[in-house]
RNA sequence: CGGGGCGUGGCGCAGCCUGGUAGCGCGCCUGCCUUGGGAGCAGGAAGUCGUAGGUUCGAAUCCUAUCGCCCCGACCA
C-alpha cells in the first residue's frame, strides 16, 4: 500500500485516556478507535494486524480438523432459559427486547446455539467427533471496561465446540485443542504459559487458559519450579496442612478464654495487644453467597480465594459483605466476629482445621476469644481448600517451590461434559443402538485481545515491535526524496519488485521531512525498514533496518529483496 | 455499586473561583523555505464551550437536572 492512499492517523501526542502500553501504542499507531465504553473502531492498519491473528488461528483450526461456521449475533431468550443461564449468567448479558417484546440477549457465548444446532442436526455416532468453531464479535457487559481492547465489551473472539460420542474421545478432542493453542500462540510469536483454571460460568469439569506472561496482566499464575504444574491462582489446589498430627501433649486444649481486646479489630492490631503472630489466628469473613451470608474462617496471614468458595457453596456470585450488611446478618460489628455461637453458616479453610488453641472474635464488641478449637468450641458445615495459593505454599503436584507471575488471559479450553447437552438434550444414536448425550467441549481464543497482548509483550519507547507473523506490512520502504527522480525511481521499483515476491509492503510516499517518516515507522512496528535516499545517489546502496534490534545492513536494491524475503520466511516457518 | 475527576475547533489543554472580547499547542488548508530522526516563516479555515432548564441587562463562567467519558475502589474484619 501506498502511506499517501491510505487511512492511518498516526499521534504524536500520547492519548490521555489510555492508561496501558498497548492501549496507548493502538491509538498512537491509528489502529483503532474509541466509540464509546469498550467499544473499538478498527481502522485499516488495526484491521490487518486482526486478520493476521485470526488467519493463523483459522489455519491450525482447520488444520485439527475443525469446520468454521458463523453463528448469530442475536440470540432468543428462550434457549438461554434451558440450560437456566438466561438467570444465571448476571448482568454481562445484555438483554432487550424486540419489537414483539421477544426477550433476546446479545451472545458472550455460544455453547446454546451450538448444541441447539447440533442437536437438530447430529443423530449418529457416525457423525462424531465433531469440531465447530467460529470466528466474531462477542458482546459482554463487562462491569468495568478499560485498558483498550484488553478488557473491552465487544470484542472478537474464535470459540470452538466439540461433540463426542464419550468421555475418552471428548478427552482426546480437548487434547487435541490443547495442542493446537500450543501452536496457534507459538505461531503468533507469544510467550506464554498454558495453565489449569477454573472453568467459570460456562461450566464444566476440566479447564486450561493460555496466558501471555506480561506485567499488565489482569490474572495472576503460580508456577511450580521444579515440573511442568502451572495454575491460574483462582484454581491452584494447596497441599493440606500436616500440623494437625502433632503430639497432643505438644499442643494440648487449653481452656476458652475470653479476653478484652479494646478497639482491635483488625489482624494487625489484636495480635499486637495480645502478642501473637496472625498464624494464630482465625478470621471470620462473612461473605453474600447469591445474597445469603456465610461466614468463612482463614488462618489471619491468609486471603480467601472467592472463586474456590464459590465453587464450594456452588452459587452463582459470591461477594464479601459490607459492615452494614455484617451487622444486618450477625449482629456483630466487623473486627470481633468469631464463629463461636454464630447463626449463619460457616465453612472453614482447611488449614483452620489443623490448628489448635487460636484466636477468634468473640461475637462482642471489644471482645475476643483464647484457646479456641475446632471441634470442641464451634462446628462448621465445611471444611475445604478455600484460601489462596501463596509462594510459601508448594507445588501440590511435586512439592517444589512455587513462584507467582502475570498474565494476559488468550486462550480457555474447557472439557464440558454433558452440562448442556443433557440440558438441552442433545442426544445421539450410538453403536449400541442406545440415546446417548453428546459429550461436549468448548475453546475459546480473544482474538482482538491477542492483537493487544502482542503489543504488550513487544514494543519499545519508540513504538510497536509487531512480531513477524502478526505484522500488516512486513516491511516499509521509505522514499526519502519524493523531489528526486533517481530515489523516487529506484523506491517505487522496490516496493513493486517486493510485493511481487509476495510480501505486504507499505510504500511511503508521502510529502513529509525523513524524521516524520523514521518515526511512524517506529510507531507503526514495521518489522523491516527499506530507506531510499542519498546513499543511493551516492553509492547505489539502500539501507535496511531491523525495527526489533535496531540492526542496519547496507546492500544494493537487488539484494534487499532477497534479504528481507529469506528473514520474513525464516521467522513465518519457524513452528 | 461506591468514591474521585473530566466534557471548550480534529487532538491535547487554558479560561470558570472573581459573569461582559473564546485563547494556546499540535493537526488541517495556502505560499515560501527546508529535506537522514516528528524543521522554520507568513497567511488562513474551523468551536450553538456535552445537553436541557434556571438566575441575570448579559452565562463557557453561577444554580439545577441530565447524558457521556476516564480513573480508583469494591471493603481480609
Amino acid at each position: 500500500m501506498r502511506y499517501s492512499q491510505i487511512l492511518l492517523p498516526t499521534l504524536k501526542e500520547i492519548p490521555a485516556d489510555a492508561e496501558v502500553v498497548s492501549h496507548r501504542l493502538l491509538l498512537r499507531a491509528g489502529c483503532i478507535r474509541k466509540l464509546t465504553a469498550g467499544v473499538y473502531t478498527y481502522l485499516p492498519y488495526g484491521l490487518a494486524a486482526l486478520r493476521r491473528v485470526d488467519q493463523i488461528v483459522r489455519e491450525e483450526m482447520n488444520r485439527a480438523g475443525a469446520q468454521e461456521l458463523l453463528m448469530p449475533m442475536v440470540q432468543p431468550a428462550d434457549l438461554w432459559r434451558e440450560t437456566g443461564r438466561y438467570e444465571k449468567y448476571g448482568p454481562e448479558l445484555l438483554r432487550f427486547r424486540d419489537r414483539h417484546d421477544r426477550e433476546s440477549c446479545l451472545g458472550p457465548t455460544h455453547e446454546e446455539v451450538i448444541t441447539d444446532l447440533v442437536r437438530r442436526e447430529v443423530r449418529s455416532y457416525r457423525d462424531l467427533p465433531l469440531n465447530l468453531y467460529q470466528i466474531q464479535t462477542k458482546f459482554r457487559d463487562e462491569i468495568r471496561p478499560r485498558f483498550g481492547l484488553m478488557r473491552g465489551r465487544e470484542f472478537v473472539m474464535k470459540d470452538a465446540y466439540s461433540f463426542d460420542a464419550d468421555d475418552e474421545q471428548a478427552s482426546r478432542s480437548y487434547q487435541l485443542m490443547y495442542d493446537t493453542y500450543q501452536r496457534i500462540f507459538h505461531r503468533c510469536g507469544l510467550e506464554f504459559r498454558a495453565v489449569e483454571a477454573d472453568s467459570g460460568t460456562i461450566g464444566g469439569s476440566f479447564s486450561h487458559e493460555f496466558m501471555v506472561l506480561a506485567k499488565t496482566g489482569e490474572d495472576t499464575i503460580v508456577f511450580c519450579t521444579a515440573c511442568e504444574y502451572a495454575a491460574n491462582v483462582e484454581k491452584a489446589t494447596v497441599r493440606p496442612p500436616k500440623a494437625r498430627v502433632r503430639p497432643l501433649e505438644e499442643e494440648a486444649e487449653l481452656d476458652l478464654e475470653k479476653v478484652e481486646t479494646p478497639g482491635r479489630r483488625k489482624v494487625e492490631a489484636v495480635c499486637e495487644f495480645l502478642e501473637i503472630k496472625p498464624r494464630q489466628l482465625v478470621k471470620t469473613m462473612v461473605y453474600l453467597a447469591d445474597g445469603l451470608p456465610v461466614a468463612v474462617l482463614v488462618r489471619g496471614d491468609r486471603e480467601v480465594q472467592e472463586v474456590k468458595l464459590k465453587n464450594l457453596l456452588g452459587v452463582v456470585d459470591v461477594e464479601l459483605a459490607a459492615d452494614q450488611q455484617v451487622y444486618d446478618a450477625t449482629g456483630v460489628p466487623t473486627g470481633y466476629l468469631g464463629p463461636v455461637g454464630i447463626t449463619i453458616r460457616v465453612v472453614a479453610d482447611q488449614e483452620v482445621a489443623a490448628m489448635r488453641n487460636f484466636v477468634v472474635g468473640a461475637n462482642e464488641k471489644n471482645y475476643h476469644l483464647r484457646n479456641v478449637n475446632l471441634g470442641r468450641d464451634f462446628a462448621v458445615e465445611a471444611v475445604a481448600d478455600l484460601r489462596q495459593i501463596t509462594t510459601e505454599d508448594f507445588c501440590p503436584v511435586c512439592g517444589g517451590a512455587l513462584g507467582l507471575a502475570e498474565g494476559i488471559e488468550v486462550g480457555h479450553i474447557f472439557k464440558l461434559g454433558t452440562v448442556y447437552s443433557e440440558a438441552m438434550q442433545a442426544l445421539f444414536q450410538d453403536s449400541d443402538g442406545l440415546e446417548k448425550p453428546l459429550v461436549m467441549g468448548c475453546y475459546g481464543i480473544g482474538v482482538s485481545r491477542i492483537v493487544a497482548a502482542a503489543i504488550e509483550q513487544n514494543h519499545d519507547e519508540n513504538g510497536i515491535i509487531f512480531p513477524i507473523p502478526l505484522a500488516p506490512y512486513q516491511a516499509v520502504v521509505l522514499n526519502l526524496s519524493l523531489k528526486d527522480a533517481e530515489i523516487t525511481g529506484a523506491a517505487e521499483a522496490l516496493y513493486e519488485e517486493l510485493r511481487a515476491a509476495g510480501l505486504d509492503i507499505l510504500l511511503d510516499d508521502r510529502d513529509e521531512r525523513p524524521g516524520f517518516k523514521f518515526k511512524d515507522a517506529d510507531l507503526l512496528g514495521i518489522p523491516f525498514r527499506i530507506t531510499v535516499g542519498k546513499r543511493f545517489l551516492k553509492d547505489g546502496i539502500v539501507e535496511l533496518r531491523h525495527r526489533r534490534d535496531g540492526l542496519t545492513e547496507e546492500l544494493d536494491p537487488a539484494q534487499v529483496i532477497v534479504r528481507v524475503r529469506e528473514l520474513v520466511s525464516a521467522a513465518l516457518n519457524q513452528e
